[in-house]
DNA sequence: CATGAATGAGTGTTCATTCAT
DNA sequence: AATGAATGAACACTCATTCAT
């Protein structure tokens, strides 16, 4: 596999990929979003997409792999949006560092609160390659708190702390932007959500 | 043609409706597990059920209703399971009944935890009844945790509380047995969910 | 089998029977008038008619005879409907009762042509006991014009005149009350229809 | 339309579309003949057509819509087969008008009586775009009467004289094929049916 | 690589009919 | 005779997938 060797053009190929991928997933969400995944069929997810059925074809061989993908992309992007957040927050204290990942996570799920809820609870996704979201943040989460390891006086294990730590803000923040009771703001449980991480990691 | 000497009319109807509405919702079941959701078609759940495909629909207006069906009956039991945890430590101090609560849950996911992992990730729900696990719990865990607000200093809104417990309540438990880190035993597991829980409710 | 001795009481049976038929037929009638032949189960017809499925069967080998029936008792109606006309005019002159005969059919036509052009392009009918309407009134009809034999100077063949009078008496009416053109009068198409019939009478 | 002489792309758009649904047709009056339209399902359709039944439905919506098809072309191929007779005699006197008229009925009608007849009672029509025969006629009827306009004295309304004469043209010749009494031969209901207009048409 | 017409196995669903009560 | 729950063969229709162009 020869890369360029001046390496300046990007290869059109690969670029026109990616872009067609986008697309389909696009026209997936969009799909899913006006109607369903009732009404997703593969040949609309074409017309939407603006490509030939032929052309989804070519880039992902079933229907399922669809929806990996937009699981992937989805997971993905929530992933990189927080593990920025968490590196901007790389030298805070401990609190604030909770802070950031409690509002990196609500900011996240709030981006389409809709659309997330849809994918977790309508579009099948269990596969490999799949992880379940709190697993995919389990990594960066670690990174972040194994910097205050010692403030943390109760943990032995830190994986066990991390796994903990993952589940609260991945349920905090996701039930703070869908499920939080009425009369409760979204601050007020952010906030109830930084307390009881706090209160755990406290000991 | 013997008619029953004291009752005037047979009166199977809601017996045996009950009966065949549970075989159908078993046999779904059986069929996803053997196969996956992939496998489940209506002629199928009603041979496995052992009923005709005809009576599938005199009891469920469409496949989809099964699923709901199928959805509303798990988060039940549930449900029944845990309420009858919690008024059996109702007198419990606050630990005892966190604890109570963390493993009446945790139970519950382990029943079949891969039966639950499926109708979560791929099993379409979300329709009017089938609402969320949490939400469901809301009220069991509203009723408990009432009984100890004077002990919750930290507690201004109870809901507020009761919705974050309750968000916890399910993830740590839903999580000690289906994501724990390896090397992490169940029990651990457990205890570390009643550690943040509590810790979280001391304020 | 006995026969009631005194004949006085007519056997219930026979009475609920034609009942039940005639319930029956009404309702498969109100059911195509409302949501079309697309509409008419057999279920349905014993929901609409008040009786269960089972009787349905007790009195209709299979659903084509409820429409067969469906379709002779509409027919017979018409045609009791026309020669109970034809009797009265029996002693009028040719015009007179060409006229009547016009009349008659139209009013028939009249009483519900939306069910009559229901019955004929949407209810399938083509079997034995239900020749076609025209064929139905041909005795009638007979009947009524071999009064006036003499009156008809070219007629050589009393049925082949029959046959076209009755063609043009049906289809003529049946035009006029469905078909006839913006801006004429239903009695216009009347009075053109006896002037048509009378035009071939007189040769 | 072969545009381009070296042909850079295929375009069977068109003419295979046509075929297709054509082939389609054909198989429904031939399943029709065969075994009556309770025979007739889409996928037997599709078979007899040598179509897969995923084109059967790429060309029509549902199975109504192949029924509806298929009336409009039956009526259309008559329509055109009496526009044409009538065109022939554009400059005949009315008598032979007339004639030609009840001519090219009976001669579509005899075509395939039994279909035209199992068309008519027992196939399911009536929607938009299937306008009666009689009204299909009523075009090219008026073009051809109203040549002769000033010969008919009694004529005050051209619409209403069309309107006759083709009820009475479409009934008469209609029946001389189907109904006709027995020990009349065709030729002669023909000639009635002839005498039957004419002395309409003159008054 | 792209296209999109064609495919056809497979599915959900209906509904005429039966028969135990 | 009446009932209506149960039946299951049969059907209309979909839609993931292919492949000739």
């Amino acid at each position: 596999m020869k890369r360029d060797p001046k390496g300046k053009r990007r290869r059109p190929r690969q670029t026109r990929a990616r872009q067609t991928v986008e697309a389909i997933l696009d026209a997936v969400m969009k799909v899913i979003k006006h109607d369903g995944i009732g009404a997703v069929t593969t040949n609309l997810i074409a017309e939407v997409a603006g490509v030939s059925i032929g052309s989804v074809y070519q880039y992902f061989p079933d229907k399922r792999a669809i929806f990996i993908a937009l699981h992937q992309r989805h997971v993905e992007q929530i992933e990189r949006f927080v593990v920025s957040k968490l590196v901007e927050h790389a030298a805070s204290p401990l609190v604030v560092l909770v802070r950031a990942m409690v509002e990196a996570m609500v900011d996240a799920h709030a981006i389409d609160p809709e659309l997330h809820e849809l994918l977790m609870t309508e579009v099948p996704h269990r596969a490999e390659g799949t992880r379940d979201f709190a697993v995919r943040l389990h990594g960066a989460f670690r990174l972040a708190i194994a910097a205050h390891a010692r403030e943390l006086k109760a943990c032995r294990d830190l994986d066990l702390t991390v796994f903990m730590v993952t589940q609260m803000v991945d349920a905090l923040s996701h039930g703070a932007v869908l499920r939080r009771p009425p009369g409760v703001t979204l601050n007020a449980a952010k906030e109830e959500a930084v307390r009881a991480v706090s209160a755990y990691l406290r000991g």
